[in-house]
DNA sequence: CTTTTTTGTTTACAAATGTAATCGAAATTT
DNA sequence: AAATTTCGATTACATTTGTAAACAAAAAAG
């Protein structure tokens, strides 16, 4: 897993990870290209991402004659797991499933995620509760409203 | 659908929101005590976030007196949708279906979870593919590395 | 061998964010 | 009525983020 600490990348930040992601080492020029395509952005702006993620250690460097190879010290997958696990820890457990339904419904998905996802449903069916407990602090959850007692 | 305009808040702001969502309508004074509790924020603090969620239009006011009550102006499942939408957008199709397995696989699903994401996937079933198109741009995935002849 | 280009580094600067103190008017307490 | 508390508004200030120009050294081109 990504340490949660070193994972902390802004949206900027994280279109320059996902060229070096597709790449394993990239240059910067490769990274400034795709960007202007994508985003508009000039040389110097990119450069500045390139500069700020390789000082938060998220980018290796490894130098090629004058100039360097980019590589990422995270992992794709866990990036995004991670991530997402953040946002969720914004979200009452009560509410996960439903969150996960709506991205499903605007998802995708091919048959092997389909199947996939069947094979995770049933194993959760087997730890299925009744009713989640809210892991909500009193005043940020209508769950804990009553239970609270204020 | 949360605007996707006005729905852009901080990882803090989202904390103030969550009091507001769990109540319909509050004083700051609950607001301010809430975090307190939970994040251990001033009192000065809260009240900075409260004005800039005004400021920005997420949270409407009303007079009580000399002091306000606050409600929403975005409803708090719109707003978790469109916040994980964004995160998918820094993600490629193809990969949307295994950040979703792993979503499963951490979260605690109820028995009544279970049923609707089985619903949804039965639905999914009929329109899924065999190999989802990507859509990242030339040089932001591997499934563009060849087609994109660089 | 000078000129130009490339590429990493430094500097710039506004907006957003996190964190909070202060201030002033109104309300409450004494 | 005077003192104190409450609460919204204003001000403060460091850090992060977005966006980019300028600079310097090295490499490539002419």
């Amino acid at each position: 897993m990504v340490n949660e600490m070193e994972s902390k990348i802004s949206a900027a930040e994280w279109e320059v990870m996902r060229v070096v992601w597709a790449q394993d080492k990239v240059t910067s020029k490769e990274i400034i290209d795709v960007l202007q395509q994508k985003k508009d952005w000039k040389p110097a702006t990119t450069k500045t991402f390139i500069g700020r993620l390789v000082k938060k250690g998220i980018l290796h460097t490894e130098e090629e004659g004058r100039k360097f190879l980019y590589s990422s010290a995270v992992n794709e997958s866990d990036f995004i797991n991670s991530t997402l696990d953040e946002t969720f820890e914004h979200i009452c457990n009560k509410d996960v499933g439903n969150a996960i339904v709506n991205l499903l419904s605007n998802a995708t998905l091919s048959f092997k995620d389909i199947d996939k996802i069947e094979k995770v449903i049933e194993m959760k069916k087997k730890e299925a509760v009744e009713e989640i407990p809210c892991n909500c602090v009193p005043g940020q959850c209508r769950c804990n409203n009553c239970s609270s007692g204020h």
